[in-house]
DNA sequence: CGGCATCCTCTAGGATACTG
DNA sequence: CAGTATCCTAGAGGATGCCG
């Protein structure tokens, strides 16, 4: 739970787009999956997962500046929630594979979508963005 | 992060799903994105954007928990990326209000897609994370 | 009403070092 | 290789007050 929001079970926690509001089981879905998927590093990997699972190392170096510590907090918050699984083979050195579980591999399509959409709108913001600098 | 406004290209920012991955313009196009929409507040404001225009305080009242600091800066950030227009009437006291562009509603949209997912599969994150908590 | 400006807190997250 | 542990800073963001 977010301090934020309290425990304030009444708070209209997002009214817009009726249908996944609030469902009255604990506010406002898209917020709780922002709580864990929002933050800076997750999104990331679940898309480099997306292809095929990965070793740590492997995607420590596919994920540009991440850190390892970063990395580790990041894998384990994305275990818990079941979007990534943990595969550890007792060779030594000691191979850890990570994968997308099923869940994970659902929540990557509209990731995926955001991602299309950037590729596709990304000039578009940077125009927007020099025009308001510039002027406005 | 790293200082990686050089034109070095051999950097592999985001080598998953090919296709927008890095397209030699500047790095991986999620990333970028990420970087504007993915801060606490935007997606909801976008949320809440999207049934239609709403003025400052209505967006405050809607979006719980948000300071009205945040709301300037995020409504800001957002203007700036050409996602919201923001219209002011000089009545008084002014109404000033704000609505998606259609980039915004073309954004709206994958974020929407992200909003039916979380909708449907919250109690599955829910069930996960108590199991791993548990034990396993 | 719809904002800025200021101050201050708190935590995400980097750097570094050590281990099985 | 794949982590854990510790330490520490930058900046996100809340609280408050003032203004057109």
């Amino acid at each position: 739970m977010n301090a934020r929001t309290g425990t304030t079970a009444a708070a209209p926690l997002l009214q817009a787009s009726p249908g996944f509001a609030q469902d009255e089981r604990g506010g406002c879905p898209i917020r709780e999956v922002l709580d864990r998927v929002g933050d800076t590093w997750s999104i990331l990997v679940i898309f480099n997962l997306q292809p095929g699972p990965m070793r740590f190392n492997a995607l420590k170096r596919a994920i540009e500046g991440i850190s390892q510590r970063m990395l580790t907090v990041t894998l384990r918050s994305l275990e818990r929630d079941g979007l990534v699984s943990r595969t550890v083979r007792p060779t030594t050195p000691p191979e850890v594979e990570y994968a997308l579980t099923e869940l994970g591999h659902s929540i990557a399509v509209p990731i995926d979508a955001l991602g299309v959409w950037a590729a596709r709108n990304r000039d578009a913001m940077r125009m927007a963005r020099s025009a308001f600098d510039t002027g406005a």
